[in-house]
DNA sequence: TGTGGTTGGATAGTCATAATATCCAGTATT
DNA sequence: AATACTGGATATTATGACTATCCAACCACA
């Protein structure tokens, strides 16, 4: 099909598919002469996750060509893909410092294996010390009852990624760690609504 | 103090104090004169308050405005303040639309009490919509899933939330929505690896 | 074979956000 | 009185994510 063709189904501007091409975040289509190429159905689904990860995961368009990256061709195992792809979500930081005293803590308070050098320690860290300048440190005690919570969901996680294909598998990791997060902290949000009007009476509301 | 201590001990810049200033996120030191105004303890804390919702929660500057605002005076009851900061939390939609399919559905699944003006419905449909199309549509097995915790983790933030003075209910319920996301983000993206390598042996890694 | 509408490719322009920087006249401090 | 600092106003920059224009080469149809 042609570019305008693209255009059309996607709903996303002519001037954007071209801007997305000339980023490298859509591969070009198969040139059929100087002035024409044609394009697949890939080219609709990969316009549809990009908008998904742009608007909904909150990525830039770099972080989306990184995260795209890893999802084409994992230059790794899956661990080592996961963690690029973890570092390429937000919230990025540009973390020099090899220390991070609340994160290692919480995570040793929980019992957790871990690895120091994944992102999302630092990402931890950053997060636990902004509660903690406005005033609202962590408990021990909230940490654990989160940290039991979570640690279920991401046992429901894991027990979806397809085991055998190795490529399949990672897509769906990369993916799903970013996809399913908005989806987690919108019913997070929502329990709030349900706990306080079912626990405690009155309209929904509260936290 | 002066605006140079204030600029001191917090590290931000002296232009950046002056423009929050000037957006009306900090409010104006006591003015002693025609060139000096003193500034209090609680400036410096509310600078801190400005870059946790700006730096880690992810806040617009002009959004930050809108939850210091309700923080500050809220406006209502604990229900509507929080409707209201919840529309300010990322991500941001412009939401026209009165029907949520996926969104109702799925709570109607988990069998929650909502009210369907709720921002965070409009966000749990935009997410669901995103996952589905890239070809991962949520699962109802995975929704009860996640939903059970979720609503575990909701209820551990309720009981945290003081009672009695509402107006402290209210900041603590409109920030710890904001400030303990991230905390649960990478709290999930660390579980991946404590599940895959500690039930799935083998060196951390994993989703 | 003409001819009007597309196309790819290149380049330039726009808009919003979040700072940063500069200026200045008027103090405060010494 | 001299110097440094202040508040307030205004101007400038940097970045990101598009959006718009141009143009020569086509291609498809009449």
């Amino acid at each position: 099909m042609r570019i305008s063709e693209i255009v059309e189904r996607s709903g996303v501007p002519l001037a954007t598919v071209k801007y997305y091409l000339r980023e490298g975040l859509l591969p070009p289509g198969e040139s059929t002469g100087a002035t024409s190429a044609r394009y697949g159905e890939d080219h609709v689904s990969r316009l549809a996750l990009i908008r998904a990860l742009t608007d909904v995961a909150g990525l830039s368009v770099s972080k989306t060509k990184v995260v795209l990256g890893l999802v084409d061709s994992p230059p790794a195992d899956l661990y080592t893909t996961l963690g690029q792809a973890v570092g390429a979500l937000p919230p990025y930081i540009d973390d020099d410092v090899e220390d991070h005293p609340r994160a290692r803590t919480a995570i040793e308070t929980l019992g957790w294996i871990y690895d120091p050098s994944y992102p999302a320690v630092a990402q931890l860290e950053r997060a636990l010390a902004a509660a903690e300048s406005v005033g609202m440190p962590m408990s021990d005690q909230r940490l654990l009852g989160y940290g039991e919570h979570v640690r279920a969901i991401a046992r429901i996680d894991i027990t979806q990624v397809p085991s055998g294909d190795a490529k399949a598998a990672i897509q769906y990791a990369v993916l799903g760690t970013a996809l399913y997060e908005p989806i987690l902290a919108a019913l997070r949000r929502l329990a709030h609504q349900d706990v306080s009007s079912s626990e405690l009476g009155g309209r929904p509301g509260g936290m």
